[in-house]
DNA sequence: TTATAATAAATTGAATTCAATTAAATTGAA
DNA sequence: TTCAATTTAATTGAATTCAATTTATTATAA
């Protein structure tokens, strides 16, 4: 117990979240694969499925992206043809994403996948309960 | 309750994940750029303080990474005269990093920064032991 | 109205991150 | 021993991620 503990990796909170992170995303991409996205296409693909359109901005506010990652995303996610980008029509800033029946049609393969995904989050109901909301309150003070 | 709800962005655990990594990070680069380092150089550090040497295959094992990302990362290090590359008397394929003077004096500046980085995570002593359990529950699943 | 401020995307450059491949050294089995 | 398999780093290329800057547009205040 000296004065540099406070330097060991084992006493970190922020390295086993971030390697979490990465590890989680490592397992989601042989599936992400399948449906031709990334992991970060496929959270931009979450909104566009729920909301049908949205701007940059607001899209970047609940992924907490900037534009310097969006911009690449968006544009690949329209070469695909899962999405059409254009400028509002009050607003001549403002870049407005909109679904395409493509990327509708996206969301029947993608479905599957949650699923996938569960053996590898091996939690309680609890611990996973009580995960999801010391994230959230994580990251409410972001 | 649809069948399309499992596709939510607010009913993922691997979303916040990846956003309060990438957050944590964010708060942390201010702090570590006084000292000249980055978050992946800061966590490598974390391992030569402790261990003083490390090869670069058990450095990877600690921090899940692999050569792609420490390759880069260790010869900067050294560029910054932190560490010494070398390779193992006994096992030419084995790169060997040592920690320099100039590195373990870093370690006087670094232990700051925990402290700073507290208020940033505003959690419970119960909410931080349980994060910090489930997040090592969930890495020893990968 | 007009100059200034604020906002939204895009761009640029540095650093990660990872999958896949390559190269070199070591190990192990026939 | 000798050759095939394994192990360890390094390399390559694609995609992120972010800070900082730039450009264009809109809002605001004098």
């Amino acid at each position: 117990m000296d004065k540099y503990d406070c330097l060991k990796l084992e006493n970190q909170l922020c390295f086993p979240l971030y390697a979490c992170a990465r590890g989680l995303v490592k397992k989601y991409n042989p599936h992400l694969a399948e449906l031709g996205l990334t992991y970060t296409q496929y959270i931009a693909m979450m909104v566009f499925w729920e909301k049908g359109s949205c701007s940059a901005k607001a899209l970047g506010d609940l992924l907490y992206l900037d534009s310097g990652t969006l911009t690449p995303v968006l544009k690949s996610l329209e070469q695909k043809g899962l999405v059409k980008r254009g400028r509002s029509s009050t607003d001549e800033r403002v870049l407005m994403i909109e679904i395409t029946a493509q990327g509708k049609a996206l969301q029947e393969r993608a479905v599957a996948i949650p699923a996938k995904m569960a053996p590898c989050v091996n939690l309680t109901t609890e611990e996973s309960k009580n995960l999801y909301q010391t994230l959230h309150k994580l990251l409410a003070q972001m």
